[in-house]
DNA sequence: GTATGCTTTCGGC
DNA sequence: TTACGGCCGAAAGCATAC
């Protein structure tokens, strides 16, 4: 095998363009799909919206309030994410992909890899014809437009489906790539975030081309063997890493917005425990147990505090998990002169449950002493 | 010092 | 001039072990 052909598929404007789908009369105006928090009438936040909204500066995560300012004059529509609905149809579109791919590995609802060296013979003529094909075949029985980026492994993928959305399609060649790269910011690297492209805008390395120029013996001084060497290597271009199929989620959550600030420690247990029940039913349904359990406030400030706490030995006690979240909230309240405006709950650090413990467990039921714990 | 793993915060969608 | 979700994984920061 001499070159990979990795593929990454980013569908358009996701939830809007599903919405667009299920009422055609919306796709020539603005459409806004928002999570509306209940707390009054449109508080709540943008999920996402098409791209006829955008150009009014409508994007992911501004308040329903701002983008209903910013739309004040024009025919918009504003509607309630309907999240059930948009998973199925990311399943279907998924399993239509996964017919064209030698390996698959989904990220999230509307990202995936395909590994397509096979199929096309390791040819990047071939993948370009395939990638339309893939686009043309979605279309067809979805109505979905999608934008994909195609390169010799994951990390060039990723970064070419950025290059032109939406519809697009970016086909990067083996021996394209350092010019591909070279000009672009090195926060496009998975890895780097905006501290670490601080660091390195100081040290003179501003674009990819510029980190590929410096010396690897100062890079893993600078930020240690293992991600000093993978920065190297990623400003070449060079990733191993396979696309393989993902394990269940690596953590479960659910966070709610009170309906209004309290500091009330009663008031937030009665919501966390809520959503503790329904974050436990999810892990039950996948059959796991955990080793971490964590909570969530978003004060009055917005501002954001966590705390988690790990065990030595799964469990799977929902008992356990409500106690912990008690403490946890205890302490993280002691600790904020703020009330709190939104609370979670979470669940991670998960260890596949024996057969053997799942019947213990539904024969006992949820009062048992977990022998493991 | 470096590696590793855990906790907290950040950021994309 | 306020406004402001829910979920996930990545990044950053810190503690501990060697």
């Amino acid at each position: 095998m001499q070159s990979r052909v990795i593929m990454l598929v980013d569908f358009d404007y996701f939830f809007a363009q599903i919405e667009e789908v299920r009422n055609p009369s919306l796709k020539d105006k603005p459409v806004v799909v928002c999570v509306y928090s209940g707390r009054s009438i449109d508080s709540g936040a943008v999920s996402t919206a098409n791209y006829i909204a955008r150009k009014y500066g409508v994007e992911s995560g501004i308040s329903i309030y701002l983008a209903k300012k910013k739309l004040r004059d024009v025919d918009a529509i504003f509607l309630p994410v309907d999240h059930e609905f948009y998973e199925m149809v990311s399943k279907r579109i998924m399993d239509i992909m996964k017919g064209y791919a030698d390996r698959f590995e989904q990220v999230g609802i509307d990202e995936a890899y395909l590994d397509v060296s096979q199929s096309v013979n390791e040819n990047f003529e071939a993948a370009k014809d395939l990638a339309l094909k893939i686009k043309q075949d979605i279309r067809a029985k979805e109505e979905i437009t999608c934008s994909i980026g195609t390169g010799p492994n994951k990390l060039v993928a990723k970064i070419a489906a950025d290059i032109q959305k939406p519809d697009g399609l970016t086909v990067v060649k083996p021996g394209e790539v350092e010019n591909f790269l070279s000009p672009l910011p090195v926060g496009r690297l998975i890895g780097v975030g905006k501290k670490t492209e601080a660091r390195m805008e100081s040290l003179g390395t501003r674009t990819i081309g510029e980190l590929s120029e410096y010396d690897v013996q100062r890079l893993v001084a600078i930020f240690g063997k293992v991600f000093g060497t993978y920065l190297h290597y990623a400003s070449f271009g060079i990733d191993e890493s396979p696309v393989q199929e993902r394990g269940e989620a690596e953590s479960i959550s659910r966070i709610s917005t009170l309906k209004e600030d309290t500091w009330d420690l009663g008031i937030i247990l009665e919501r966390a425990n809520q959503l503790c029940e329904e974050v436990h039913a999810r892990l039950m349904q996948q059959g796991f147990s955990f080793k971490t359990v964590g909570i969530v406030a978003v004060m009055a400030d917005m501002s954001i505090r966590s705390r988690s706490k790990t065990f030595e030995n799964p469990t799977n006690e929902l008992a356990l998990f409500k106690r912990t979240v008690k403490e946890l909230f205890e302490k993280l309240l002691s600790e904020s002169e703020l009330e709190a405006r939104r609370v979670g709950v979470k669940l991670s650090n998960f260890v596949k449950m024996q057969e053997k413990q799942k019947q213990l467990t539904s024969f006992i039921g949820t009062s048992a002493i977990n022998l493991y714990s």
